[in-house]
DNA sequence: TGATTGACCAACT
DNA sequence: CAGTTGGCCAATC
C-alpha cells in the first residue's frame, strides 16, 4: 500500500462510504490533500467499473448534492434508484437530506 | 511525446 | 448575479 496514488485513495475511501450515507467529490479530494483535484475523483470512479472491487460510486455526488454522474451508471435513473434503495431521498436528481447524509471521508464513526 | 479531456470546485471578472 | 478561467492528476488521442 505504499502506492499513494490519487486513484488508489479514491477507491479506498469510496468503498468505505457507509450504507445510506453519501459524500462529495470535493470532500474526497480534500481528504486526499488536494481539494482542487475533485475532477480526478470523478475520473477514478469512471474507471472504478473496471475494477474487481465494488465501488459505491452512486454514493458520491457533487458538492451541491446533485447526481452529476448519474449518466455514467448506464441509465438515467439507475443512480437515483440505488440511492433510494438505501433510504436516501432523491428528488430531481438531488439529495434531499444531503446535509444529514453527508459522510466525511475517513470518518469511521459508523463502525 | 504533446495536447486534450474528464462524474469538480473555487476564485475572479 | 452569471460567465469565464485556473487548477489538480491521470488517461486517451
Amino acid at each position: 500500500m505504499k502506492n499513494d496514488s490519487f486513484f488508489r485513495k479514491v477507491y479506498e475511501v469510496t468503498k468505505k462510504i457507509p450504507y445510506g450515507r453519501i459524500t462529495t467529490y470535493g470532500a474526497i479530494a480534500k481528504y486526499l490533500g488536494t481539494a482542487r483535484s475533485a475532477r480526478m475523483v470523478g475520473w477514478a470512479l469512471n474507471n472504478s467499473h473496471t475494477l474487481s472491487d465494488y465501488i459505491p460510486a452512486h454514493r458520491v455526488v457533487n458538492r451541491n448534492g446533485i447526481l452529476t454522474g448519474k449518466h455514467h451508471f448506464g441509465g438515467s435513473n439507475v443512480m437515483k434508484e440505488l440511492l433510494e434503495n438505501e433510504g436516501i431521498k432523491v428528488e430531481n436528481d438531488k439529495i434531499i437530506d444531503f446535509n444529514k447524509l453527508f459522510w466525511e471521508p475517513g470518518n469511521m464513526e459508523y463502525l
